[in-house]
RNA sequence: GGGCGAUUAGCUCAGUUGGUUCAGAGCACCUGCCUUACAAGCAGGGGGUCACUGGUUCGAGUCCAGUAUCGCCCA
């Protein structure tokens, strides 16, 4: 037999396991197999990805199905791979150009890709071997990256086809602008943060008239560009002036002043200036009134030519001296404090400027259709279900998408223009143009958005547009588990993508995971600096190695210990409910720690009580008459533990599933039935006896093991490995393949819980005695225990458990014993349990004792008998609940008794 | 401005259809134990007006409305 070490070593364990894993390929899905399948796709990870808190919950969450669903039977396939973050990349390789003294127009365009291609290779994906760290049985034989040819393939395929539908177009739209990154970014590529500023009032002369009317705006650098001043039609303050031209101050242009809803005569002045080339609103009201378009901006943010004296200055240099200038000029009407929302670019943080340029679109209201369908029919469930809400309001407003980036890493459109001007959208550049023949023909310069990969991930990584086995094994997929914060980004993009070019969903169920934040309530995030690395966690780290982190975490000051991966993954399977967010902290991970520990433990000394080659036999042959109340009483308590454990997987309530699996183990397994079986172990006369407690112990055991395998893969194999178990499994020995642990109803036995549970109290109640009474550790009491008959005699056959788990060596039983001089007492159901203390009792600690649980009890029955006294209670409520309520009462008035005798006994 | 979520013990969190110990778990705290699986442990114990106000109900941590605070998303 194996031995075990005391304590356990996450560090000394895990890796093992993962490479005896990965050389048996056990992780690898067959797309011929016979088995159903089962399949989640990874959130591709950005390839400069780091993990983070939240990726060690979402990936946690997708192992644990995997392998769940593995030892329940399935195929199980779960795609890794990382998507090429088109914009965060480049800027990655930027950087380290600049420290160089280069700009990517030093180099070009293909030698920026080639570096970029050499980054990737270095660093990229980092991110996936940590996954391998957490214990993620990916396929990692199918790892996939957006920019390998056949994910490129499909995406060019895409974009043919949506243009050819005619739902891709180009078009001059305002888009948002990262003057930074040099790109167009889509809406949700640019959120919003409020920023504090002021609602400037500006005052425009009224052209050949005295009379000025003032705007506001928060961007006065913007007025450079104004083509209009609007006032609402129904203003009466303005009505006069529409149709009059203004004099736009610092340029000298006289502009109209048009009538439009867009001015809210509530905000500010009520009037607004209307600069159609810099503001999204005034792009729409310029539509209606035909307005010119005004550039004052070029494509770094610095006012241009059209901006007068200004040019040539920053955007925020510009509004400091126009507004001076304007206040010399006596038009500064005045400020006003306000806090408006402020577009920023998701990559680098930089304020987005709307920003007038010719841009790719993809139609999506068509899209959107079949998808928001879907998830009213329930043919994909969301969970938490609210998310529904965020979806189809999203859905439903939808947007066109600008799907074209200024950028040089990334898909590149397809499509080639002639020297005539004639458009090809082709997979392959044509020699020369088929319409006017003339050469050469030149590619559009931008690149597809990253996202226009991704959403095709659920099909175009299993070989699509090639109609591949794998396609017809794995897709659609089952699960999904992503943030709530991709919703848009992906979640809903994938739906489309799949309705569109799968006819079909790209899978049923959508898991959001909680948001990780610090103890502070901030979401951890790379950009934020506040995750620790999960690494730490799971290898430990020492103090300095956390230094600069534990500035601003002092709880990991002195470091971290190696918690090891499962302890991690339990930790965060059991704190965090459905859709919940969580204040994580290392410490928490102790819990899941000392849970190892506990389990390596408890592990050791069944194996410790086994023996050489012991032949197990297997529970469900055994004469039932064989076991004894608590063999009978673990077995029921464990088809209950296996009933809500696969329910909580089941319903993706993880923290139901491991709460149940950690209190039977710990709460049931560990405290009580290894402490009661404890006396048939150690017998060895008694073989018979011995060998089925064994068989019962080694039984449980293996079936924990089994139930916790997709939360703690490595512990679990660990010990799995060194039972006299499952030794002739072909073709790999290992836990991962073995059969979940399934729901049977037979071993359920309800009046061995009960019978259990009065053992349980009474052992309690002595214990209670005890340890109020201070009475030592090392010194046996005597107990008597008086009641009806049954209840004795039930206690009498279980003698032996009372004195181990009671610490008793002297127990009586019966219905007409006496109340033993100088005793402690305690009242269990309609059992008296004395505990003899002749010289120890405390006569004043024990009056107290008993008092605190009389008053206890006399509120407990005040309540009781309010409510029974009250008709309407009585009338109103169900018969089973007054029947139940009127039992506690007869019960509770007894126990009182019983205590008050007690307490009268102790005055003589 | 609109939508969504949260508020339960000092900390991190459970509590799924309103009704049997439903007021809970882990950590922290107090007392006693190095008992031959485990001191990362064992046994016992203290600690909460379930954010606030009102309503529905025989009965509310649980349902409804409003308030406050925090967070997320959208405009």
């Amino acid at each position: 037999m194996k031995s075990l070490d005391k304590v356990y070593d996450p560090t000394q364990v895990e890796n093992k396991w993962y490479n005896f894993w990965m050389e048996n390929k056990l992780f690898h899905a067959d797309a011929g197999s016979e088995r159903p399948k089962y399949t989640i796709m990874i959130p591709p990870p950005n390839v400069t990805g780091m993990l983070t808190m939240g990726h060690i919950l979402n990936n946690t969450i997708q192992d644990l199905l995997i392998r769940w669903k593995k030892m329940d039977g399935y195929e199980t396939l779960w795609m890794p791979g990382t998507d090429h973050a088109g914009i965060a990349t480049q800027n990655k390789v930027e950087a380290s150009l600049r420290e160089e003294g280069l700009s990517r127009d030093d180099l070009g365009r293909e030698k920026l890709i080639e570096r970029v291609w050499q980054w990737k290779e270095k660093f990229g994906g980092i991110i996936l071997g940590q996954l391998r760290r957490l214990g993620a049985a990916c396929d990692w034989e199918r790892e996939r990256f957006t920019m390998d040819p056949g994910l490129s393939e499909a995406v060019k395929e895409v974009f043919i086809r949506l243009y050819e539908k005619g739902l891709i177009y180009k078009g001059t739209r305002l888009i948002n602008w990262c003057p930074r990154c040099h790109t167009a970014l889509a809406d949700e590529e640019a959120p919003n943060t409020d920023i504090q500023g002021n609602f400037w009032h500006i005052r425009y002369p009224i052209q050949d008239s005295d009379e000025t009317i003032t705007v506001h705006t928060t961007r006065p650098e913007t007025m450079l560009g104004d083509t209009a001043v609007a006032v609402h039609p129904e203003d009466d303050r303005y009505r006069h002036l529409i149709g009059k031209t203004v004099m736009l101050p610092l340029m000298e242009r006289p502009i109209p002043v048009v009538a439009d809803e867009h001015a809210d005569p509530e905000k500010g002045s009520g009037a607004v200036k209307i600069t159609p080339a810099h503001d999204f609103d005034d792009f729409m009201v310029a539509e209606r009134h035909a307005l010119e378009h005004i550039q004052v901006m070029d494509e770094n943010a610095v006012m241009n030519e059209n901006a007068g004296p200004y040019g040539g200055l920053d955007r925020f240099e510009a509004r400091t001296r126009i507004l001076a200038d304007l206040r010399e000029l006596g038009l500064l009407a005045g400020e006003e404090p306000r806090i408006t929302p402020i577009p920023h670019c998701y990559r680098c943080s930089t304020v987005v400027e709307p920003y007038l340029s010719d841009q790719w679109f993809v139609k999506m209201k068509p899209l959107a259709e079949p998808a928001i369908k879907a998830v009213r029919e329930g043919r994909i469930r969301f969970y938490p279900k609210h998310w529904e809400d965020t979806y189809f309001h999203w859905m439903e407003n939808i947007k066109d998408w600008c799907i074209s980036r200024q950028i040089w890493w990334g898909h590149r459109i397809p499509v080639w223009t002639c020297p005539e001007g004639h458009v090809h959208v082709v997979r392959e550049a044509p020699e020369s143009c088929n319409e006017c023949g003339r050469a050469p023909l030149v590619q559009d310069p931008d690149v597809l958005d990253t996202w226009f990969s991704s959403w095709l991930w659920p099909f175009s990584t299993l070989g699509w547009p090639g109609d591949t086995p794998d396609l017809k094994a794995f897709f659609p997929t089952d699960a999904l588990t992503t943030g709530p914060d991709i919703i848009f980004f992906w979640v809903a993009r994938m739906v489309m993508a799949s309705f569109e070019f799968m006819g079909d969903v790209p899978f049923q169920d959508v898991y959001f995971n909680g948001m990780v934040r610090d103890l502070s309530g901030q979401k951890m995030s790379k950009s934020k600096g506040n995750s620790p690395d999960p690494l730490w966690l799971i290898e430990g780290a020492d103090a300095e190695t956390v230094a600069g982190f534990a500035e601003k975490n002092p709880s990991y000051r002195n470091g971290v210990p190696a918690y090891g991966a499962d302890a991690v993954r339990l930790t965060m399977v059991f704190t965090t409910p459905l859709g919940g967010d969580i204040h994580f902290d290392h410490t928490l991970v102790e819990m899941g720690q000392k849970f190892c520990n506990k389990l390596w433990n408890a592990s050791r000394f069944v194996l410790m009580n086994c023996d050489e080659n012991m032949n197990v036999p297997d529970i469900r042959t055994m004469p039932p008459e064989n076991l004894n109340i608590a063999d009978a009483w673990i077995l029921s308590r464990l088809q209950k533990t296996v009933r809500d454990v696969r329910q909580g997987f089941q319903q993706f309530r993880f923290n139901d599933a491991a709460r149940a699996a950690y209190g039977f183990v710990w709460g049931e397994f560990c405290d009580w039935y290894l402490e009661l079986v404890k006396p048939r172990l150690y017998d060895r006369e008694q073989a018979g006896n011995r060998s089925m407690a064994q068989a019962v112990v080694l039984h449980v055991l293996e079936q924990i093991l089994k139930m916790l395998h997709p939360v703690m893969p490595f512990i679990t194999e660990e010990i799995w490995q060194a039972l006299p178990v499952g030794s002739n499994d072909p073709p790999v020995k290992t836990i991962m393949t073995q059969s979940f642990p399934a729901f049977d109803p037979a071993f359920l036995n309800e009046s061995a819980e009960a019978d259990m549970l009065l053992l349980q109290h009474v052992i309690g109640a002595v214990r209670n005695i005890r340890g109020e009474m201070n009475v030592p550790q090392d010194k046996k009491a005597g107990v008597v225990i008086r009641g009806p008959r049954e209840k004795t005699e039930l206690i009498t056959r279980h003698a032996i458990f009372i004195e181990r788990l009671a610490n008793v060596d002297d127990l009586k039983t019966g219905s007409g014993l006496e109340r033993p001089a100088e005793s402690a007492a305690g009242v269990i159901q309609d059992l008296e349990i004395f505990v003899p203390l002749a010289g120890l009792i405390d006569i004043a600690v024990e009056r107290e004792r008993i008092q605190k649980e009389m008053t206890r009890m006399e509120g407990l029955l005040k309540g009781i008998s309010g409510k029974l006294s009250n008709a309407n209670f009585t009338d109103k409520a169900p018969a089973d609940v007054v029947a139940r309520e009127k039992q506690k009462e007869t019960d509770t008035r007894d126990k009182i008794e019983k205590l008050k005798k007690n307490l009268e006994a102790l005055s003589d």
